[in-house]
DNA sequence: TAAGTGATCTCT
DNA sequence: GAGATCACTTAA
């Protein structure tokens, strides 16, 4: 078993981290209650020039969490109800992220943000153990027949070249 | 299939 | 300050 911290996720490909991720776990530890749970969702948010990546409208506010040091947690609220976890990869100054869409019981963004107690306080802490949420490599891969790669969901504002780039990767039951 | 929801960004 | 936008969910 291995804890992924800051050096794992300064990759600049993004698309190859977010599928390595897939079969990894997500460990929470909060108010001393700790679960773990597969990794069985991922999409890929990488760089400036992503049209779908926030990042791509400039360094922001809410979007400085991307551009900070790899390995942090980048957590914002969408449609106003819905908080999103993103992990921050590539190098400090390069834009990029990993949704964490799906967990092994729980499926879709905003649910399992809900089911984990997730929410902006955990924007751009580090994926530790002192911040009470990392991510683990318990040593057992999936087959990679077993990994599906798609198109992203929701980002078809982003014209169609990056909206059907397959950056997602599921995989099946 | 449509509407609810509120932070954020881009104009004034 | 006002208006548009949005990496989703739920109920019908």
């Amino acid at each position: 078993m291995k804890r992924l911290v800051e050096a794992d996720f300064c990759s600049r490909n993004t698309v190859a981290l977010a599928r390595s991720l897939i079969g990894k776990h997500l460990v929470v530890d909060t108010d001393g209650e700790r679960g773990a749970f597969v990794i069985t969702e991922t999409e890929a948010y990488d760089g400036p020039e992503d049209l779908a990546c926030h990042a791509s409208k400039g360094r922001t506010k809410r979007t400085e969490t991307l551009f900070g040091p790899p390995g942090c947690w980048y957590v914002y609220l969408c449609y106003g109800v819905h908080e999103m976890l993103n992990l921050v990869t590539g190098p400090v100054d390069y834009p990029a992220a990993i949704l964490i869409r799906g967990l092994g019981e729980v499926s879709g963004p905003g649910r399992l943000t809900k089911h984990l107690g997730i929410d902006r306080r955990f924007n751009a802490r580090t994926a530790s153990v002192e911040t009470g949420m990392w991510v683990e490599d318990r040593g057992s891969r999936p087959n990679e027949a077993d990994i599906e790669t798609t198109p992203r969901i929701g980002v078809d504002y982003a014209g169609d070249d990056w909206a059907n780039r397959p950056y997602r990767f599921v995989l099946k039951a």
